[in-house]
DNA sequence: CGAAATCTGCGAAGACCTTCGCAGGTTCGA
DNA sequence: TCGAACCTGCGAAGGTCTTCGCAGATTTCG
């Protein structure tokens, strides 16, 4: 029973292999990860993961198979929401455009992202 | 000489008041900062970032002050880089929208961000 | 069968992070 | 003047994070 603390660096390194590959074992995880960490390390830290809730453990094998307890796109909501608390004044807006600035986007991801804009702004429309 | 680590999140706290007040002494930061945080916490954790580089300080007086080395906006995008690195494969944009998903943007923002939008579009009509 | 491979749990080491008390020196004010 | 107030540096305690070796049990395979 642990308070709703962000992931560490490991814990989202081992989690980006969770998303990608889906319920995977710790050889499987300690794979796709490479040789960077000994196996027992990423065995590891998928127990202490699993202690604190980050994933689930199915043990009904006796090679365990875990996989991510939240998805993807709620941890990465958290994260960014617990940035904008630290860094943004909470402004999730402000964020977004220093990313943008930040870090040059595709064509593709702009357009995209346009397309959320005017979405939304069809919805304020809507809502009147 | 330490490698470039972004700072933790008692460091950004600090930050965060110095970017705010301008360059402040121990106790301008610690009493900004409320009763949360001994004096000498602030202190400690002021030394340290000294240490690090995320501040600079003036010891010309007895009074030491302090000032942040670099701009709330040049760290805020290498915070945004390293999350986007850690948890968006890379990709800004997508941080961005998950950014304008996870939290409600006021209409202002919304219209500064079309803005910038509308104005990258320029940029790009422009670069033809 | 029996050695090799594989798995889990345990424990510990080392690197931060954050906190703060205490000591020793300086400055201020009654 | 001289005690109170304030300043910095030191060091240590307690917590978390990350790493990994080793032990003991189980499975695999020649």
């Amino acid at each position: 029973m642990s308070a709703l603390r962000r992931p560490t660096d490991a814990e989202l390194a081992i989690l980006r292999v969770l998303w990608a590959a889906g319920p995977s074992t710790v050889r499987e995880v300690a794979v796709e990860m490479g040789r960077e960490s000994a196996y027992t390390t990423v065995l590891k830290l998928l127990q202490i993961m699993a202690d604190k809730g980050l994933v689930r453990r199915d043990e009904s094998a006796r090679t365990h198979v875990y996989r991510a307890a939240r998805s993807e796109r709620a941890t990465q909501r958290q994260l960014v929401r617990d940035l904008a608390d630290r860094a943004f004044g909470g402004s999730a807006a402000r964020l977004a455009m220093q990313a943008l600035a930040a870090r040059k986007a595709s064509p593709e991801e702009l357009a995209e992202l346009r397309g959320w804009l005017a979405e939304r702004e069809g919805k304020r429309e809507e809502a009147r």
